[in-house]
RNA sequence: GGUCACGUAGCUCAGCUGGAUAGAGCAUCUGCCUUCUAAGCAGACGGUCCCAGGUUCGAAUCCUGGCGUGAUCACCA
């Protein structure tokens, strides 16, 4: 049992005895480092039931609990806190219980089946910096859920139709020169992406000269060529033509590939893709729907709206005058064909950036209204954008942080400091390799996901991301050490059991002990709150109290065999819970670096 | 202007279901490699928790009002 229920049991036992009195409640929080204790009990609110000095109450459940339970070694009160000291049996009890910490922490009974939707990218130009947050993100709330019970499926819907889509073809028609992927070198949304930056490059320099004309600005984006030919383009993508389409098939699959290339280097994966060029249809028969049962109006040109202002927020269009699909309409139906495709889904998460938290307000509501019940279970999991120093990346301006890019650079960084210090020498140049990824990725993936989805990121180029302190390698070094004296233990035969009676623990040890404890919990938590930053925060405490522990008590070079059987147990255990919790970050763990 | 989010050390962030003297990392400064990997450890310095009220035995945390920053309020996606 757990041992706060355990004393709360007591203490309202207690309580009743001795001032008959039924508490509901016991507040518990962990003792800070100042004190003396494991575990304290903040009596206050317990005087609204009895009306005492806290001392006094507190020291007769101090007396109480530690004649009551052997896990209470001693207590003290200090004003309004009852300090309990917890004994060594009952931490070398709950290590002894887990016994194999390679699944530690992860939930084995199954809860309910959840949709995942992140990334989701355009498929004009290549991923930045703001996809990478959006991708890290929605993987590794993926895998938090999975650990906390859940059975999870992963999709995205990609953005393959559209105007943008056809400003990247109408470009490369006209100055592309029949440039390939194969024939430039060039990885394929890279090639599209330029072309993208081309097409705007051409519509402002038209609009310019119009302008020099004696145009107005107004006039002269609506009367621009290119503009025009690419909303055409459009118009015969939708009519089907047959040479539009190929172009597009042809372009859209430079993309893929390259996507598929970034979305390796990042580790991230989906169980299934839906394409807006299936889906933007979708939603129209339900419109219908939404109409017959007085959901949504119609307006005098024809145009279907859903009116929200009871709810507190504006009218919203949900059809155009011309019967032709908006953002919204898409959006409805996709819900509706995924819960049609998955119907033991109890919820769906969309993984979406918080500019878009107006569009998800609706979405639900007007799904709700619809009478979807599973309407309930939607959530729009919002973070911050990543911004730069002098604001918003725009990929036609060019002030982006490619992803491509920066995962290179974040593999030379870490070559760089390897080779500085000397970790690496005698490796295999291909493991030398797979750790500047493993490492590179470790710093940029903990720096991300470390902070709370909801806040915004401001990013600095010119600064590079830290290897140092609370930061991936950081956790990723401590896990490499303990796998050398794993290793070490291992060819010393070090024994696999002790007598737990014979052990006295070290303070660093039952720190070390009680922060272990803490783990179920944490993922718990973390999946509640759809934050992988808990899991990060989690994970940097236990690193740094064995970093502690590592440099002030020895491991392998203690005498007593028993003692030192179990601390290899204890770093061996310590080192397991860093790979699980990397894990649900997406973040590889090093042998050796 | 309406709505939403955010505001904590020079910088980047924890802490926010109200609890003890507000914590880390970076940066700056001191120590520690003849003992398990110094990407580390031990320590020092650094605070008007945006401001003002309110609720409470107790507020960084909850409420109200203000200020600042960002997003959003398209027949774009």
């Amino acid at each position: 049992m757990n041992i706060e229920k355990l004393v709360s049991d007591h203490i309202k036992k207690g309580l009743k005895e001795e001032y008959n009195v039924d508490l509901e409640n016991v507040e518990f929080q962990a003792t800070r480092k100042d004190f003396e204790g494991d575990l304290t009990v903040v009596v206050f609110p317990i005087l609204r039931y009895i009306k005492a000095n806290p001392v006094v109450i507190g020291e007769f459940l101090g007396e109480y609990l530690v004649a009551q339970l052997p896990q209470i070694e001693k207590y003290n009160v200090v004003k309004g806190f009852l300090n309990l000291v917890l004994s060594d049996t009952y931490y070398l009890n709950f290590f002894n219980e887990v016994k194999d910490f390679s699944k530690y922490g992860l939930e084995t009974n199954t809860k309910s089946h959840l949709i995942v939707e992140y990334s989701s990218p355009n498929t004009n130009k290549p991923l930045h910096l703001g996809h990478i947050r959006n991708n890290l993100l929605g993987y590794s709330v993926s895998e938090i859920l999975k650990a906390a019970g859940h059975s999870v499926h992963k999709t995205q819907i990609v953005n393959d139709r559209g105007i943008h889509i056809c400003k990247s073809m109408i470009a490369w028609e006209r100055f592309g020169n029949g440039e390939t992927p194969e024939s430039s070198g060039m990885k394929g949304d890279h090639l599209v992406g330029k072309y993208y930056v081309k097409f705007d490059q051409e519509y402002k320099s038209q609009i310019q000269d119009l302008m020099a004309n004696g145009m107005s600005e107004e006039e002269a984006k609506q009367e621009a060529e290119i503009m025009k030919a690419a909303q055409d383009m459009l118009r015969k993508w939708e009519a089907n033509d047959e040479q539009v389409v190929s172009l597009w098939k042809k372009m859209n699959a430079w993309v893929y590939k390259g996507f598929d290339v970034t979305y390796k280097a990042l580790g991230v994966d989906f169980d299934s893709l839906y394409y807006e060029s299936d889906t933007y249809l979708l939603g129209k028969d339900v419109v219908e729907q939404g109409l017959e049962k007085g959901v949504f109006y119609t307006r005098e040109d024809g145009s279907v709206w859903c009116d929200l202002t009871e709810e507190g927020l504006d009218e919203k269009l949900v059809l155009r005058g011309d019967g032709t699909a908006v953002y919204m309409t898409q959006d409805i139906g996709t819900a509706i064909k995924r819960i049609e495709q998955n119907p033991d889904t109890k919820g769906m998460i969309y993984t979406v950036g918080n500019e878009q938290d107006y569009h998800f307000k609706v979405l639900f509501l007007i799904l709700k209204k619809l009478g979807f019940d599973w309407a309930e279970n939607l959530y729009h999991l919002s973070y911050g954008m990543v911004d730069l120093p002098s604001g918003r990346m725009k990929s036609r301006e060019g002030t982006v942080v490619d992803a491509d890019d920066l995962i290179i650079e974040m593999e030379q960084a870490a070559k760089k400091i390897s080779d500085e210090l000397g970790k690496l020498d005698g490796l295999s140049a291909e493991e030398k390799l797979d750790l500047y990824h493993t490492i590179g990725l470790g710093a940029l993936k903990y720096f991300i996901l470390k902070v709370d989805p909801k806040r915004r990121i401001v990013f600095n180029p010119e600064e590079s991301v830290d290897f140092q302190g609370n930061t991936g390698p950081f956790v990723q070094y401590t896990y490499a050490r303990i796998q050398s004296i794993v290793r070490r233990a291992k060819e010393e035969n070090v024994p696999s059991t002790w007598n737990a009676d014979s052990i006295t623990l070290h303070e660093k040890e039952k720190e070390l002990l009680k922060l272990m404890q803490l783990f179920p919990e944490t993922i718990q938590q973390a999946a509640k709150q759809y934050s992988p930053a808990l899991i990060a925060n989690y994970t940097y405490e236990l690193v740094k109290e064995f970093n502690s522990f590592y440099q002030n008590v020895s491991i392998l070079g203690v005498d007593d065999e028993g003692l030192k059987a179990f601390r290899v147990a204890l770093t061996s255990a310590v080192g397991a819970i860093i790979k699980t919790a990397f894990r649900l970050l997406g973040i590889e763990v090093p042998n050796r670096m």
